[in-house]
DNA sequence: GATGAATGAGCTTTCATTCAT
DNA sequence: AATGAATGAAAGCTCATTCAT
């Protein structure tokens, strides 16, 4: 399975979905202000709306919030990721759209894939495998899209190459979040955008 | 000054050095095990073969060891960096070398590399843009390389293109550590700086 | 208002009353047999029944403990010293059960009144108005007394004297307290308050 | 003896007063601003111009230094006070006079009273038996003053009103320093010692 | 299911004192 | 006699977690 199983107290399954939604929004933000060591697990709970006591209903222990937040943010990239990409385009114009929609949504939920980014390290060794897989199976995902459009003619790479292509998509995606402090100071996010097409575009290799 | 100073109570300043180097040398290595929040100051003081009470003769705040191990991180990148780089190889080629040094010394600190990008953001404002100042002024190294070459007439690109031309290589210097749990499991350090060194140059535009 | 807001964690006021009461009375038998300074919140919360932990969800700092043991004091010599006034005795004689009134209660609560006395510049500089406004107002009242007497045509004296009366009059009854080790040498409580009802008394000036 | 006898590691006796007058005078300073408590040991040895080592080779522990001082500003008003003294006054001058005096030295030595009033609580019990004397021993000799206005006819007072007297006259001169914050308002200096004058003179009994 | 008072291990930091030089 | 680096016990305070109500 793709995600970690977390138990909790209650039964109820729809509650369990509301309530963790709820500790979820409530720590994001907190994480995005203060991290998450120093968000305590009261802050959570008052700022999600609930006590301390109910906050520990529904997750065994603090790192399972983490979790939580790491698999609501993935959640959320994947989807939106997803819905903006049209199978349908024509060869390289598909590799050109999945860069441009990628960065998009990294810089619409950039505070969220910085959290994630940042905080990551503060899991479990097992919840971290469940987050790593899921960033994988995104590059998987860019890495299809490569291989197929081998497949139809349109440009030419090795496995390998397209295996790193997929991870350097992958990371000017990323870096537009994490070194956006360096970024910001001499792109706009379309000018990010459009050199870091151009550069792909330009380094893909054309079959004879 | 690109360094901030860490006041001491001891005076003797070779001391304080030679102190210092023992405090960073134990705690990278905590660090690299448990994170800096899950290492105490009685951990790095006893790994570093002084007691507590010493440990505090060199430092004000726990942060400071992050600031002083940030810091002796980036004068080993630098360092060794800037030894490998040969200033006299003809164009394109100082380029080549500069992807490969970067990776080459990434790889070799990787741990400690890996610390200071995960933990850096425990640091306090004032550290935070010490620490980010001596990142940029490598990318600033890398970017004037290229401008030397477009100066030479070896290739072609716009200020903005240097400038993330620039970010993209530190990034893919950056790369191999923090994504090492994927890259690890498709390339060798030597496939992955040949791919990446031939990724760029493909993408590179010759005058005409 | 008369008193510092000091905030809890817990929200039950009826039971912050009673933990406050119970960690002051354990906290003003420590502070007269060690001090503040020597006194730890561990022996605090111990000797008040509970942990630690419970009593920082009470207070917010141990100088908080301090400022409610002052505080809890003055309660108890403001309490005492109304009862035993009768405010129907005529003239000269309410002056005089005024300091018989107050050397009376500064005896009763002599420890506490010690403790209140040698440790309250501890304080921080807002709690000290508090507790120093406390002290005012009672020797306000003090004052207001001597006024009316005067006002009456029972005594003649200018409102400076009125002033520094009342001033004497608070310093004879705590240095019963804070002189304790010179006074009980030479005077049983009883002789004490005699000689220095009978001082006050001489003292005072007739009108024509 | 008067004075504790407080060892020292040096011999030279020139050199263990002028180190121990300057380690006084630094440390009633730094006890002025911060109170005995939170002064350190280290910034006593370096406001006195020597180094930590230094400061233990002429002291024992800090509650030494705190002696120290306490007997030293003793020293200060017993000295002064006994200067302004003139033995051949006439009768009830010679008490006015004693009255005037007093206040007159505990204002100039205001801040140093304070201290050794405020801080004397955490001396030893040995050490305090000795400050605790030197004070009586001034009390003794404002009594004896009195005793010998009254063989000399001057007032009528028992044993016992000529003790508590002597004490009143005590307190009247320390309060002007412990109860500044409240006499400062209301009365100068001369005012305050011309009503506590003229209260006392009223209170004194004439032989028939 | 919800609450929130209680817990105590564990953290960072301080500072009086020592002792080799 | 003077120095100051080294020490470590001890202090104040935090916070994830539990559990009786």
């Amino acid at each position: 399975m793709v995600k970690r199983y977390v138990p909790a107290m209650v039964k109820d399954e729809i509650l369990i979905k509301k309530r963790r939604e709820q500790m979820v929004k409530a720590a994001v933000k907190l994480f995005q202000e203060k991290g998450f060591h120093r968000t305590t697990t009261r802050e959570i709970a008052k700022a999600a709306g609930f006590s301390i006591g109910t906050l520990y209903e529904y997750i065994e222990s603090k790192e399972d919030v983490l979790y939580l937040v790491c698999d609501s943010i993935h959640d959320g990239v994947k989807t939106r990721f997803t819905e903006m990409l049209d199978r349908n385009l024509p060869g390289r114009k598909r590799i050109e759209q999945l860069v441009r929609s990628l960065i998009h949504v990294m810089d619409e939920l950039q505070d969220e894939v910085l959290i994630m980014y940042q905080e990551s390290k503060a899991l479990s060794k097992e919840s971290l495998t469940y987050v790593l897989n899921r960033d994988r199976s995104m590059t998987e995902g860019i890495r299809s899209v490569l291989i197929e459009c081998r497949e139809h003619g349109e440009i030419e790479l090795s496995d390998l190459e397209a295996q790193l292509l997929a991870e350097n998509i992958m990371t000017k995606g990323y870096m537009w979040t994490f070194r956006r402090w360096a970024l910001r100071k001499h792109f706009t996010l379309e000018q990010y955008t459009d050199l870091q097409v151009e550069e792909i575009m330009r380094s893909l290799k054309t079959p004879k």
